[in-house]
DNA sequence: GCCAACTACTTTAACTTTCAACTAACTCGA
DNA sequence: TCGAGTTAGTTGAAAGTTAAAGTAGTTGGC
């Protein structure tokens, strides 16, 4: 099937606007929460790893599950794992049931530099998004991004513009 | 002065789902969106630093100029640049006026190359985004993103949780 | 018209992320 | 119980990003 070449419905102002405005802020304040973090010497994907770990039940997940509820790739994990070992923030201990599995535990010092990190991390994820949401925008919002991710399995939009 | 260690006041239950239905709904559509561009051999960046060329008169712009409107830093987009010249998408040209300048020009191959891209990017984006939301929706992100980012300018959030 | 301060852009080096390949262990059907 | 296929996790190399320093050209006050 060759490709068509007419049926291209590009944005009119009102989507681009709504797309570019969320899209830039979006990027903006994330690069904002990420610098208000620098002073802890966390990312927001580390925080988000160590937010995760510090949850589970003894603090302590095997690497896929941690990979996968922190939205990481396996291979990131064991690379990040291995700096925040090095930080004494985590250890890894063997997995008796499944011997190749590993458990994600999180040491005492590291649930301390969390517990640091988490007040201003709260706070600036207030000041610098949630503050400048009515509790109507929150309702809302939540439910357009959730309309988002549920549409969001499998598809794939190709050359022509249908997707399978 | 030192941190003060009570008035946290840590997300209610709807703060948290409106934040992380946002956060998590946001990164996998734009991992979505990126994949959707993969076979285009571009990035989301790489296809906002030449859509924006594209759209400059004589689809050319200072390196300072494309890096500020595309949202990269220069380092990062000498980087770039680099390799889409390697491509043959672009390329550099000196600026007669200002002799440090250099322009950022796309050549007719890099402008057929977004231009394949395109449509199959904007598809992307109705897809995965656009066609979620009704046109309040629309309305209401724009404002509420215009809201987040007008508040983004300098500020910066403490360890005690107070603002300068 | 000199020079200190600044700007435009690039480069280097350190670091991070990704991709594909790898090891080791588990599962399950014949 | 064998072995094909899968799963858990790691690794190394390549690619990408960032921060800091470097080069070269410009500007403005004196």
């Amino acid at each position: 099937m060759a490709p068509t070449k007419t049926d291209v419905r590009w944005l009119n102002p009102r989507e681009m606007k709504a797309w570019r405005s969320y899209i830039i802020a979006s990027r903006r304040m994330l690069e904002a929460l990420d610098s208000d973090l620098a002073g802890f010497e966390l990312t927001m994907a580390d925080y988000e790893v160590l937010a995760q770990l510090s949850d589970a039940p003894g603090r302590k997940l095997r690497m896929s599950e941690l990979a996968e509820i922190a939205m990481v790739s396996k291979s990131r994990l064991s690379h990040r794992m291995k700096v925040m070992e090095a930080a004494g923030w985590v250890k890894r201990e063997e997995c008796p049931e499944d011997r190749r599995g590993y458990f994600a535990v999180m040491t005492d010092k590291g649930f301390k530099a969390i517990e640091k990190a988490a007040p201003t991390h709260v706070g600036s994820v207030r000041n610098r998004f949630l503050d400048h949401l009515t509790v109507k925008d929150q309702e809302d919002l939540a439910k357009i991004f959730d309309r988002v991710q549920s549409q969001l399995r499998g598809q794939f939009i190709e050359e022509d513009g249908t997707s399978k």
